[in-house]
DNA sequence: TAAATTTATGCAATCGATGCCGGGATTCCG
DNA sequence: CGGAATCCCGGCATCGATTGCATAAATTTA
């Protein structure tokens, strides 16, 4: 089987000791140039690469950070990532990613599993269906780096990068008042995601500053995100059947938008008719039918801050105290391209 | 710092040598059940976990896989990662991610650093630019198990997951000319590529009986597959100046589909005069403006497989020879719908 | 009762790399 | 020329878990 070279073989071949051969190798001042030169030219000329494995072992550190998202196959999280991928490569670190399918007992066995000491650090958006945080918690009390994206909860204290999802959701919400409608009904993810509440009073922030009543029978929530066969088309039938319908709606989570529209699609109706906003990171939403008007998050450029995030709490000499939550812009784009922004960043 | 529990701190605590709690632990037949029984609920109540790194140095195992993918955030490569992650999770393996973003370069870095001795196995798409295998061979050689899928070489003999390539670019090619097309052009990505020249394949072969004389000029590669600025556009606006301008289009990948129906959409081109054929994975291609009539892989099915594949290579008790490819079957879908399928499974 | 056997546990080596300590050899200086 | 400083390098322990072998205690057998 594979047996790859370790520094005692070289140790052997060269007549030295292991402890010299190691110091050789990371340069150690007690080593005579001269002995460094032979052991690095061995060492080259058989490839012989140290074992992180061991390196591990030893130095209590993996150099590797847990990645958990509800879903890979997911623009937004596979976009971000590709952005926590990209920060990861250059400083030396290995990406695990994991998949909670916003299910909660999934969650605790994949951030234990990938806690038990194999790994550094913890990216993680939350699942859908988690509300109590325990098993993250005491993770965090015992020292593993966490930080939180998209997906926040206020109940651990560390560094979160977010959206501006109050605003953008205001905004988007705005739009579609300008655009005439007042009749919004608002499609919404689980209720106590940090992303469906914050973009839920976004939503209805817009109606108040424009003297819209707030309808409680325009909001409906998909507790499971979309994920269950047919809650969304479901909901959108709800909104549809009410018995004063709206005219329009608002939907504040990447699956949501499309199964909206592509519910109504299937429905039978227009953009005119029933025009959507929503958030989205497809990268083919300028060429969907029912046409979106979307609310883009930068989501590679939150996938690399928040493991630069991480990869500083890991490395940090000293306890860290201070956190930051991370607010990034997001976009909106009207149906037929780019028109607004959200508050541009600074 | 976080310091978890050994299992010689259970050792300590019960009195006992670390090498009974070991054996306690793994139900050693050795030991009596009283111990075992003391033992197993001191771990447990104390939430003791083993130490994976431990376990790796010592049995040159670290229930990890790596996979390498061109970019996570593409349709196919995310739907195979669900895949893969779906298996890998119930058999108790971690997901190590690495992306080439087609660069050799990068696929030789992230190759070797995982199997350097910390991935038990590796799960490969290959990188377009990839034309020298020996990072791959010698890695192969050195008894690393290795499964291909999608992208392919023949240079390696090993398990390999793809699709009916030829047939599924025959039947899309012959879809369009059966609809009464006959200067049919073909958007190709890398030349070199197994996915490339076997879809090429089919498409001639489809042109070839229905007697459409073969035009190299309708045929344009995108060396870079569409990964670079304007590429696709280009490679676009080509077939449509040519004196005797094409009058249809077969995309083989699925990061050129979309890209020929944003340069279409750009050119204001409408899918009645420039009917698209193409592979596609991405989840709203129904909802397209542009339509498109799109070949659909398998591809959460050719993660699983694969996966499974390379856990029966990492965890077969002697070395493997015989190799198996399997081809899965496509689905062909219509502009408006499915209609005909791909040669079907059985 | 002594010997053989079973049972239950501990010791020590191992995996690969590194850090600490100590020691031999050379060089330096008085 | 002798003692000290310096320079290089080897030995041993360590990280956490496993495992072959040794061994003490308990039990059985002769």
């Amino acid at each position: 089987m594979f047996k790859p070279v370790t520094i005692k073989d070289i140790a052997k071949a060269l007549g030295l000791s292991p402890s010299t051969v190691s110091r050789a190798l990371r340069d150690g001042y007690e080593i005579s140039p001269e002995t460094k030169r032979i052991v690095k030219e061995y060492a080259d000329k058989i490839d012989y690469r140290s074992n992180p494995i061991a390196l591990s072992l030893k130095g209590r550190r993996s150099y590797s950070i847990g990645v958990v998202v509800c879903e890979v196959a997911n623009s937004f999280f596979s976009q971000a990532i590709n952005g926590i991928e990209s920060i990861a490569y250059n400083k030396g670190y290995r990406v695990i990613i994991s998949q909670s399918h916003d299910l909660y007992e999934r969650e605790v066995i994949n951030t234990k599993h990938l806690a038990n000491s194999s790994v550094d650090g913890l990216l993680i958006s939350m699942a859908a269906e988690t509300t109590d945080f325990s098993h993250l918690s005491s993770l965090h009390e015992n020292g593993l780096p966490i930080v939180f994206f998209d997906r926040v909860i206020d109940q651990i204290q560390t560094h979160k990068v977010i959206v501006n999802n109050f605003s953008s959701a205001f905004e988007a919400t705005e739009l579609l008042i300008k655009r005439g409608h007042s009749r919004i009904a608002h499609l919404a993810s689980a209720p106590h995601l940090s992303i469906t509440t914050e973009r839920m009073d976004g939503y209805t922030a817009a109606l108040n500053k424009h003297s819209i009543a707030f309808n409680p029978e325009y909001v409906q929530y998909c507790p499971h995100g979309g994920r269950i066969y047919g809650e969304v088309e479901d909901a959108v039938k709800k909104l549809l059947s009410l018995p004063d319908s709206a005219d329009a709606i608002f939907v504040s989570s990447d699956r949501l938008s499309i199964g909206c529209l592509r519910a109504l699609k299937k429905f039978h109706l227009n953009p005119e008719d029933m025009p959507v906003a929503g958030f989205s990171n497809s990268d083919v939403v300028e060429l969907l039918k029912p046409t979106l008007s979307y609310v883009r998050q930068p989501a590679f450029e939150m996938g690399r801050i928040a493991t630069e995030l991480l990869i500083g709490l890991i490395e940090a000499k000293y306890p860290v105290t201070e956190f930051e939550t991370k607010v990034l812009d997001t976009e909106l784009f009207l149906n037929d391209g780019p028109l607004a922004t959200g508050s541009k960043s600074v």
